[in-house]
DNA sequence: ATTCTTGTTGCATC
DNA sequence: AGATGCAACAAGAA
């Protein structure tokens, strides 16, 4: 699930948070490899009594900041996921089984970091400035500075790669995943194969165009009340046998850039 | 039992 | 040197 606008909701999910201490930390496995490079027992020492200040999302990354300069760095994998939940009236709570992080803030309330296939990631920096890995993203692809200059000019670089894998580089397109990529490229009636160099200018505009629309869209459409038209592809490409929602074509389906791809062959025609 | 998965990284190869 | 492709990571779901 969670891409752009999704990390996004998931962040908002701790605001409940802002403004309380930190009372208690829960780690049931400290071990686990979301917490790899980092020592859990210093997240412990060094948050205990620290104020939640406020939180962004970058792209795919979270970076929530606590007082007296302590910042938890957040990315959700596969199937991480962002929970606030209110004490039981006992003052007890109970983890789920994949809750590897569990905020007890004052108030009474718990943040919860759950994370089903563990390929998330916590990270924790202590200092007054932010993290370097934080200050140094790429532009998120749904804000001004995601220019059509800078994607032209990565397209160039990756000239020889399939549209679909350089959709899915961070390093450029910020936020994108999977399912948006999928997305951007039949709205841009582009097939996914087409290698990065091959298109013309007005394709570039236009994709670069569609990547703004489709994450701007995605957090406008998550931030209200999560129904997506069922004129998204996505919410067909699942289904075994599922058909193009612009023309009805069967959609076809194989693996790009490593990953499952959903096209509609009628809409998106081969080349390249 | 087998195969699939909405992400990233490290390494081999081009 | 830089670009590209792919296995690996874990564990739940179908």
């Amino acid at each position: 699930m969670p891409e752009l606008a999704e990390v996004d909701h998931s962040r908002r999910q701790w605001d409940p948070g802002l403004d309380r201490r930190v009372m208690e930390i829960h780690l049931p496995r400290p071990e686990v490899r979301i917490f790899r490079g980092e020592d859990p027992a210093s997240l412990r020492r060094y948050l205990v009594g620290k104020k939640l200040v406020g939180s962004e999302a970058r792209g795919k990354q979270m970076l929530f900041q606590f007082s007296g300069g302590a910042w938890l760095g957040v990315h959700l994998g596969m199937r991480g996921e962002l929970r606030h939940e209110r004490m039981a009236r006992g003052g007890t709570f109970l983890p789920r089984k994949h809750d590897y992080l569990c905020l007890r803030m004052s108030g009474g309330s718990v943040l919860a970091f759950e994370d089903k296939r563990v390929f998330g990631r916590i990270r924790f920096h202590r200092d007054q400035a932010p993290p370097v890995w934080w200050t140094s993203l790429p532009p998120s692809v749904h804000t001004d500075e995601f220019t059509l200059r800078l994607m032209a000019d990565f397209l160039a670089r990756r000239s020889r790669a399939p549209l679909k894998a350089v959709l899915l580089m961070q390093e450029c397109f910020h936020g994108v995943g999977n399912w948006m990529a999928d997305e951007i490229l039949w709205r841009a009636r582009l097939h996914p194969a087409i290698p990065s160099g091959a298109l013309a200018p007005e394709e570039i505009a236009t994709l670069h165009r569609t990547v703004r629309w489709v994450s701007r869209t995605a957090m406008r459409i998550i931030s209200d009340d999560w129904s997506y038209p069922p004129s998204w592809l996505f919410l067909h490409r699942w289904e075994p046998g599922g058909s193009c929602p612009r023309c009805g074509a069967d959609l076809d389906r194989g693996a790009l850039g490593g990953r499952t791809t959903a096209w509609c062959p009628a809409c998106q025609p081969c080349r390249g």
